[in-house]
DNA sequence: ATAGGGTTAG
């Protein structure tokens, strides 16, 4: 490393310089990480082709392997025939490198006739091979089929897997969802008669599985079990832990967890912190948030973009939306820039506390700047703007936002229907939801109960009942909302013995009623005075749980005085305001 | 220093 120097090219093309400096130039590619790095080695290519005696074709494969660690898949096919041309005969090397192209180009086919080509030309194979094959067919959504080649890699003795077969198939299983069948391979390579042993990154990938899956007990169970086994935790599988532990509000455990990590002598890094930031401010406590960025400030560690944009999230959550803005300004002192994200939160924050002009002047300020809203940014405008009583504004952006080639996601179009709907405009929504030819959004449920809603609220009780028929006819299975929503639909009618049929068969298919639900089915029979009828179901929603609501509870008190002194709903009540006072509530 | 898997935070 003592000439590191980069050398102008035309030295190079003096034969007396070459191999050395051929060297030094595919060490500068490999390490440095300029902008012009695939040009500079297709350039190094050229003069190393023309060069003769040619270079040793080790110094192509390095080449090479420059372009494909820069995904520059295509390019490298068209070098490694390039060289073919060139009389340059290919080796195990050459040909593994382009079977791993052809399968990151989603052609892996392609990359088994390569395979059968290998074999009738009387050449072997080897591991690495097999390991690109088995990685391509993961690559193109064929787990099991990766498996099967593996095992019959095992079956019939053609080469011995090793750890980066055994990664690949784990971290395989675990990407398709089939962590029990990884966490069984893993427990294989555990055993005696596996004589390949498993490293952390093959606990990582199953123990961040088994989180994802919600497992994270019995994550917990294999991080220990892996600790006993003497293999030593890094800190991804705590940051996965952690990450785990915070998804289901158990903080404490995953502070526990970073001062246990500390004490092992693994160092948390800002991604540790911020999961724990991120996690805070979802749970609203902000307080705890701050402490914590406070605490990473204290061990070196500087928040980053993302760090920060959790924070403006938490204060958004909470409805502190200046407080949100505040941050901007502790981002700025620290050199970091907001991105495209932090001010999408912001803007969303403003719409949702109903203060559309400053959102809009936000939205202007950020495209002065040239930064680029996205999908999200539009759609937080639009529900914005819709709330502010503004649909022909919210359109107008709509518009705007297709014309600038932005494709509108299934989140935008609930929203611009919802928004539709409020307006009395449910005619058009179910016109534009009609002239939509993705499947993707046509199957959305969560659309459909917008628009059932929609329809009901815009007195077109008959569209809605169609809308719902026609979404069970498709297949699609209706959710809690969605009964929710007909139900409602059927007490505004007054048609409650449809609503409880409804309730009734929702459970069947299995489906079960929420709070939101009793809800809204007590306090339509208590608005229409069906009082005996209202207890029934609210004894039924006590007894799975469920408490009445504000509105609810409101319509429940109206009813008093009309039932009598020994009258079940008044037992109800008094039992109900007793639990309340013993909560401290009022 | 010729080829192959790991992608934990918004």
């Amino acid at each position: 490393m003592n000439c590191t120097r980069r050398i102008p090219l035309r030295y190079y093309s003096t034969a007396s310089l070459s191999t050395y400096h051929f060297n030094q130039r595919i060490g500068y590619l490999k390490n440095g990480s300029g902008a012009t790095k695939v040009d500079d080695a297709l350039q190094l290519f050229d003069e190393m082709l023309q060069r003769k005696p040619s270079p040793s074709i080790i110094k192509f494969t390095q080449l090479i392997s420059v372009i494909v660690k820069e995904k520059q898949y295509s390019t490298a096919l068209m070098l490694l025939k390039q060289m073919k041309l060139m009389g340059i005969p290919a080796n195990i090397y050459t040909i593994n490198i382009s079977i791993n192209c052809h399968c990151r180009l989603d052609q892996v086919a392609y990359g088994f006739a390569l395979l059968a080509t290998i074999l009738k030309q009387g050449h072997q194979p080897d591991l690495v091979t097999y390991n690109i094959l088995i990685n391509g067919l993961v690559l193109a959504d064929g787990v099991f089929e990766a498996v099967e080649l593996f095992k019959k890699l095992l079956s019939e003795k053609v080469c011995e897997p090793d750890q980066i077969t055994f990664g690949t198939v784990i971290n395989g299983l675990c990407k398709a969802g089939h962590t029990s069948k990884a966490l069984e391979l893993l427990r294989f390579m555990e055993s005696v008669s596996c004589k390949c042993k498993p490293y952390v990154e093959h606990y990582n990938a199953v123990i961040d599985s088994l989180c994802k899956d919600k497992m994270v007990d019995r994550a917990l169970e294999l991080f220990a079990m892996m600790t006993q086994k003497g293999v030593i935790a890094s800190v991804i599988t705590y940051n996965s832990l952690i990450h785990g532990l915070c998804n289901f509000g158990r903080e404490t455990e995953a502070a526990q967890m970073l001062r246990d990590m500390e004490e092992e002598g693994v160092s948390p890094g800002v991604d540790t912190f911020t999961i724990l930031v991120d996690s805070f401010c979802k749970k609203g406590s902000v307080k705890d948030a701050e402490l914590t960025i406070q605490a990473m400030l204290r061990r070196g560690l500087h928040p980053n973009v993302i760090t920060y944009n959790a924070l403006i999230d938490g204060y958004c959550l909470r409805g502190e939306v200046d407080d949100a803005e505040k941050v901007i300004d502790r981002m700025m002192e620290r050199d970091i820039v907001p991105d495209i994200i932090t001010y999408s939160r912001l803007i969303d924050g403003y719409c949702k506390k109903k203060r559309i002009d400053k959102a809009m002047r936000l939205f202007q300020e950020i495209q002065d700047k040239g930064l680029i809203p996205n999908v999200v940014t539009y759609s937080s405008m639009l529900q914005g703007l819709f709330e502010s009583g503004n649909p022909a504004a919210a359109s107008e952006l709509f518009n705007q936002m297709q014309a600038k080639g932005l494709a509108p996601n299934v989140c935008t179009y609930r929203i611009l229907f919802h928004g539709m709907c409020n307006n009395s405009q449910c005619t058009d929504a179910l016109a534009l939801f009609r002239s939509l030819e993705s499947n993707e959004l046509m199957e959305d449920v969560g659309l459909y109960n917008i628009l059932i809603d929609g329809c009901s609220k815009c007195g077109n009780p008959n569209m809605a009942m169609d809308l719902f028929d026609e979404l069970c006819l498709k297949g699609l299975k209706p959710n809690v909302r969605t009964y929710t929503v007909m139900i409602n639909r059927f007490c505004q009618e007054g048609l409650f013995g449809k609503a409880k049929e409804l309730l009734r068969k929702m459970e069947e298919n299995g489906c079960l009623p929420n709070s939101v639900t009793y809800n809204v089915l007590v306090q339509e029979l208590l608005k229409k005075n069906e009082c005996q009828e209202a207890e029934i179901f609210l004894e039924e929603m006590i007894n799975r749980g469920f408490m009445p609501d504000h509105a609810t509870f409101e319509n429940l008190l109206v009813r008093i005085p009309n039932v009598g002194e020994d009258s079940r709903l008044r037992t109800i009540v008094l039992k109900l305001t007793s639990v309340e006072r013993k909560d401290g509530r009022t």
